[in-house]
This record gives C-alpha cells, sequence and structure tokens, in this order.
DNA sequence: TATCCGACCTGTTGGC
DNA sequence: TGCCAACAGGTCGGAT
C-alpha cells in the first residue's frame, strides 16, 4: 500500500506532469471515490472543470493541488488509502479496472490523470483553504517528520501528556502523520521498544531516538523507492522496492530477529498485526 | 474531553 | 475443485 514516500513520489509526479494545466472534462464512474466531497460528485465534475492546478503539496499521507479557479482559495484533495493510484496516462489508453476518476486537460498534450483504487479507501475532494494554505478538512492532521517543520520537543511533550501506548500515538495522525503500521513496527523494532509502551514512559533521549528511527526508516523507502517520478507517469503500483529488501520487523512472524536471532513474533492488534522481536522488544512490566 | 474500536472495501490466501 | 472465512489497513465517527 502507499506508505508516505510513495505518496511523495506521486506528488512530485504531479509537480511535474500536472501544475500548470487546466482541468477539462471531468468523469466520476464511482461514488466512493469523491464520499470526502459532501456534494457529490456532479458538483465535485462542476466545480474542477476549468480549474487551473498549481503546484502539488504534501501532509502525511495527504496530497493536495491548490487550485486559481474553481471555489475561491480552494484545493483538490486526494488520499490514495490502501490501493490508490494517479496516474497519468495518454487519451485513449484502456480504462483501468479499478478506474474512479478521470480528469481530462483543457490543452492539447494528449494526457489525462485517472485516480484508479481498487479498494476505494482512497478518493478526491474539493475544499476550502485555511489561513494558512491547507485544505480545512485536513487541518488537524499534525506534520509529518520528514517536514523541515515538525517540532520534535512539542512531540515529546505531546507523547508524555498522552495516556496510550507508542504504538497507537505513532499511528495517531494528530500527533504525527505519514506512520503506517509497517513503517510502525520498522521504527519501534530499531528503538527496541515494545508496542504496548505507556508514551508516559519514555524518555526525552528515548523519544528522539524512535523520532530518528521513523525518519530513517521513512528515508530509507525514499531512497529506495524513489524513483518513478522520473518517467513520464505519475505511477504508484503500491509495491515499493523497500518491502522486499529492507524490512526488519513487519510481516517477518518466525523468521530470526535480524539482531539476535530470536523468531519474531506477531499478535493481533486493533483489528491489524504487531510484529516485534519477543528478546529485543521485551513488553512493559506494567500493562497500561 | 480523551481514548478506544468497529466499519468501510475487495482481492488474495488458506483451510476444509 | 470449489466454497467460504480470514486477512490486509488508513481514516472516520460513534461509543465508552
Amino acid at each position: 500500500m502507499p506508505e508516505l514516500p510513495e505518496v511523495e513520489v506521486v506528488r512530485r509526479g504531479l509537480e511535474r506532469w500536472v501544475a500548470g494545466r487546466t482541468a477539462g472534462e471531468v468523469e466520476v464512474l464511482h461514488p466512493r471515490a469523491v464520499r470526502r466531497h459532501l456534494a457529490g460528485g456532479v458538483d465535485f465534475a462542476a466545480r474542477l472543470t476549468g480549474a487551473r492546478f498549481g503546484t502539488a503539496m504534501r501532509r502525511g499521507k495527504y496530497l493536495w493541488v491548490p487550485l486559481d479557479e474553481a471555489a475561491a482559495a480552494g484545493s483538490l484533495l486526494g488520499h490514495l488509502g490502501m490501493s490508490g493510484q494517479l496516474l497519468v496516462q495518454p487519451e485513449g489508453a484502456p480504462d483501468e479496472k479499478h478506474l474512479r476518476i478521470r480528469i481530462r486537460f483543457a490543452d492539447a498534450v494528449g494526457t489525462e490523470l485517472r485516480f484508479v483504487d481498487q479498494r476505494t479507501f482512497g478518493g478526491l475532494s474539493l475544499h476550502e483553504n485555511t489561513p494558512d494554505g491547507l485544505p480545512d478538512i485536513i487541518a488537524h492532521i499534525a506534520r509529518d517528520p520528514l517536514d523541515p517543520a515538525f517540532d520534535d520537543a512539542a512531540f515529546h511533550t505531546a507523547l508524555r501528556l498522552r495516556r496510550t501506548t507508542v504504538k497507537r500515538a505513532l499511528l495517531d495522525q494528530s500527533l504525527i502523520s505519514g506512520v503506517g503500521n509497517i513503517y510502525a513496527d520498522e521504527a519501534l523494532w530499531r528503538a527496541r521498544l515494545h508496542y504496548d509502551r505507556p508514551t508516559a514512559t519514555l524518555t526525552r533521549p528515548k523519544s528522539a531516538e524512535l523520532l530518528g528511527h521513523v525518519r530513517d526508516v521513512m528515508n530509507a523507502a525514499l531512497a529506495q523507492g524513489g524513483t518513478s517520478f522520473d518517467s513520464l507517469y505519475v505511477n504508484v503500483n503500491g509495491e515499493s522496492g523497500y518491502f522486499d529488501r529492507s524490512l526488519d520487523a513487519y510481516g517477518r512472524e518466525g523468521e530470526p530477529c535480524h539482531r539476535c536471532g530470536t523468531p519474531m513474533a506477531r499478535r493481533p492488534w486493533m483489528n491489524r498485526s504487531s510484529y516485534y522481536c519477543p528478546r529485543c522488544q521485551r513488553p512493559p512490566r506494567v500493562r497500561p
């Protein structure tokens, strides 16, 4: 599934292939793909048509493109969800099986923007912007740790104040954005932290170390998977090369820990799975 | 108010 | 072989 590095690759692709162009005909082929656009698909298409795209922005896994001629100070907001792709395809190319939204351009370049999404967890929508230039609906989303303006000290303070556990905190988009289940497990393994460790017990050095590992995991993925924006198409296929080569925790149940050789464990967690090393990542003595 | 957790969705996998 | 349940997981919103 697209994680933050893949979303960044898509952002760069949009910046290169879509910025400065004007939307022509817009087709909404599946209503769920515009479910966050409360006025519905017809309104979405009508308002987007004729709008000129600015430079794509990103916060966490949300992408948005400022529009200069649709609703005043508005943006086209996108989230890829579990299986979403934004593709710039030649006009007339066969439709993808899960094509949800098609945006033609009012120019003669001969390409169109497509939103393709098998599981329809993602979608596109139009929103007004806050004074900060952020789509209003994502104003509550925290900055991601690759954002130069991310405040490490404030993150640590917020962690200490929460009465929750460390993995829940990593997945809390109002604390830190862009961390999904996979990267949370990877960063916790690197930091030798058990997922159920209460955040209130984390020292400042330990939370700084954890944050550093989150950044390392993301940067490594970006370095390995962030190549496709140089091609003609904005194309995230949902499979980062990083997943195949460099995972230390996620999906490795029963395989030896890359640090100590102990078989890795998997535990059901929040309708998901947590992968960890039972030796390197000891559970907290006092359960929260 | 803060935190928790089920629902949404569909292709794949594994068990019977 | 075929059927069905389990699984994957980001986000929202209702429940606690």
